[in-house]
DNA sequence: GTGAAAGCGCTAACAT
DNA sequence: ATGTTAGCGCTTTCAC
C-alpha cells in the first residue's frame, strides 16, 4: 500500500474509530487526554494530513474566503485595491483559510453570471473590496454566506465594513494647509457618489468652515466622472479657468493629485512655492514623483488582514453580528507643501 | 425541499442515471447529441451547478492552482512578483482555476513546514515565481505535480519556464547606450547568482565586447547582497570610489537604477547630463521618478498568464513536456539617458 | 449510449 | 469518552 494514509489508516494504527479520530483533528468533543495523545502520536508517525475536498464535502465548508474586486479596481495600474488583497491573503494563511479572487462588472444579473466560487460553494465567506452592484451583494446575503466590506459602505443594508477613517484624514489634510497660512485651498474631488469622496469632501467643508475660511463654489470642483491622474489634470484646468485662486489644493486621492500636479507644472507653475498640494491614499508612486507628495496615508495592507478577521469571525460565529471597523489614518509630509511664502488679503 | 438540487436531482428529472448526466457536465464519453440537449435543459431549468469539493473528492482534482512566492519577494514593496501573480488571477480564471497563493522561507526541510495545499491535495498543479529553495521543488516534483516557474531556472532539474529574454532585453540596453555614443559604461549588478542578473551580466560584457569597448573590472559593481534601492545606493558608490570615471550605467534592474540615481543626485551630479542610466524591468515607479528611468520592459501579467497556461496544458497532458518560454522584453527611453555631451577619450 | 454500483475520505448524529 | 452508522455529491469502472 504506497497511497496516502488516510483517517482509517490513523484509526486502525491507533485501535480506535475514526469519529474519535476526527474528534482529535478538529480537536472538538471530549477525548481523554491520553486518547488524544496517542492518536496524534499516530498522525505524526504517518505523516497524515486530511484532505481538503473530503472535509469540504462532509462538512460542507471550503476552507476559502472569497475576494470581490470590481474589474476597473482590478485593471487600473494604481495598487490600492491590490495591497487590500494582498493584505487578506497574509492574514487568511493564519487562520488556515485561502483567498479566492474574482472580478466582476459593474451589471449583475444572477442569470447571467455568478462568480464560480459562489456557484461552486466553494467560499464559507466573501470580502468585497470597492464598490460593486448592491444586487450581487444581496444576492449574496440571500445565500446566507458572511460578508464584510473593504472600503465601501451600503447605508440601507447592514453588513460588516473595514472603512477608511475619511473624515480624519480630510480633516488632518486641510488642518495642515491651514497651519502652514493657506487659506484659499481648493478641493479635487472625483466620483463624489463613492461614499469615501463624500466624506473627505465633507470634512473639508467642515474644516474650513470650523476655521472660519468661506470660499466661493468655484474653488470646489467635484463633477468629475474619474477619480484618475487624468481626472485630476481636467479638474485642476478647470479650477483655473474658473477664476479661483487657490494657494492650496486637497484632492480627494493621490491619483488626483498627481494629476494636478502635472497640470500645475505644464503651466509653469512650481510646486509648493508658488501652489501646495495634498492627496490621500498614500499610493507608492507618490512618494516618488517630484516634488513627493504630501498626503494622507491609508494601512491598506492592515485593512485587507482586518477584512479576514471580521470574515472568519463570522463564519465561526453563531450570530450576525455587524461590525464597523475605521482604520486609522496618518499625515504624512513631504515636499508638496510649504508655508504660505507672504500674506496677501 | 428547499435545498440546492444535486446531480440526483438533475437524473431524476431528466429520467436518466446519474453517471449519464456526470457525463454531460464533463462533456466526456459518447452521449448521444438527444440525451445531451435535454440533460442541459434540465440543468438549466434547476439552476445546477456541481459542488467543487464533492467533485474535488470523486475526482481528486482541486480545481486550483498553487503559486508559491518567497517571503521576500511577497513583502517587498516593489511590485514585480506581485504583478506576475496578478497575472495568473486573470488567466487562471480563463481555465475555471483558482489561483491559491503562499509564500515560503529560504529554508525547506519536509518535516517542518510544507505548504499547507500541498499536505491537503488541495492543488492540481504549482507555479512557483522567483527564486526558492530547491529543495522544495524537488519535493513538490515528487508528489507528482506539474511545476512551471516563472523568472527562475534549475539547470539540474529540467522544469517547464517561463523566462525573461534577459539576454536580449540587457543587449538592447547597453546598445542603445552604445548608440548614444557611450563607451565607459558601468555595471551595476545585485545578487549575480540569480540566473536573471547573470544573464544581464553576461549580455552587458558580450555586447561591450562586440562593439570592442574594454573596461576595467573597476567598472562592474556584481558583489551587491541586495538587488534593492538600498543595493544600488552602496554599489553606485563603490563604482566611484573604486576610481571609474563611467558616462553611463546599466543598472540589473530598476531598484538598483533607482537608488544608484540617488547616490548621484546626492553626489550633485545630474541625470542625464552628467551620467546616463539604464533599468532593467519597467517597474511603476519607474516613469514616475525624475528622470524618468529608461528601462527595459518586462510583461509581468504576461508571464503569469503564460504560467497558467503551462501548468493547465501539463495538468490534462499525460505527458510530463517542459516547456521553456522566453517573454519578449521591450526598450522603453525615456529621460535618463541621453546623447554624450562631448567625446573624452 | 446508458445504467448500476461502488466508492472518494471525511464529518456528524446518534448510540453506548 | 468512544464507537456505529449514515451519508456529503460527485466520478468511475464495468456491465449491458
Amino acid at each position: 500500500m504506497k497511497h496516502r494514509p488516510t483517517i482509517r489508516d490513523v484509526a486502525k494504527k491507533a485501535g480506535l474509530s475514526l469519529s474519535t479520530v476526527s474528534l482529535v483533528i478538529n480537536n472538538r468533543g471530549n477525548v481523554s487526554p491520553g486518547t488524544r495523545e496517542s492518536v496524534q502520536k499516530v498522525i505524526r508517525e504517518l505523516a497524515y494530513h486530511p484532505t481538503r475536498s473530503a472535509r469540504g464535502l462532509a462538512s460542507k465548508t471550503s476552507g476559502n474566503i472569497g475576494f470581490i474586486l470590481s474589474e476597473e479596481h482590478f485593471s487600473q495600474a494604481e495598487p490600492f485595491y491590490t495591497r487590500i488583497f494582498l493584505g487578506t491573503e497574509f492574514e487568511a494563511r493564519d487562520h488556515n483559510y485561502y483567498i479566492l479572487l474574482t472580478t466582476v462588472g459593474n451589471q449583475f444579473d444572477p442569470d447571467e453570471y455568478v462568480p464560480r466560487f459562489l456557484l461552486e460553494r466553494n467560499v464559507d465567506g466573501i470580502i468585497i473590496a470597492g464598490k460593486v452592484n448592491e444586487k450581487l451583494i444581496s444576492h449574496i446575503d440571500s445565500l446566507g454566506l458572511p460578508i464584510v466590506l473593504v472600503d465601501y459602505e451600503i447605508k440601507r443594508a447592514h453588513h460588516s465594513a473595514v472603512l477608511i477613517d475619511n473624515w480624519r484624514g480630510a480633516t488632518l489634510a486641510v488642518e495642515h494647509l491651514l497651519s502652514l497660512g493657506h487659506k484659499r485651498i481648493a478641493f479635487v474631488g472625483g466620483d463624489i457618489r463613492h461614499p469615501s469622496i463624500t466624506d473627505r469632501h465633507e470634512a473639508y467643508q467642515n474644516t474650513l468652515h470650523m476655521a472660519g475660511v468661506f470660499l466661493e463654489e468655484s474653488y470646489e470642483v467635484t463633477d468629475e466622472e474619474e477619480t484618475s491622474v487624468a481626472g485630476g489634470t481636467s479638474s485642476a484646468e478647470r479650477l483655473f479657468a474658473s477664476g479661483a485662486k487657490p494657494t492650496a489644493i486637497f484632492a480627494a486621492n493621490d491619483a488626483m493629485a498627481i494629476g494636478c500636479m502635472r497640470y500645475l507644472k505644464s503651466r509653469g507653475m512650481s510646486i509648493p512655492q508658488d501652489i501646495a498640494i495634498v492627496g490621500f491614499d498614500d499610493i507608492e508612486i507618490s512618494s516618488h514623483i517630484e516634488p513627493h507628495l504630501t498626503t494622507i496615508r491609508v494601512l491598506k495592507e492592515e485593512m485587507g488582514k482586518i477584512a479576514v478577521q471580521r470574515v472568519v469571525d463570522s463564519i465561526n460565529a453563531k450570530t450576525k453580528t455587524v461590525v464597523t471597523t475605521h482604520v486609522p489614518v496618518e499625515l504624512i509630509v513631504r515636499e508638496s507643501t510649504v508655508a504660505l511664502a507672504h500674506v496677501e488679503d
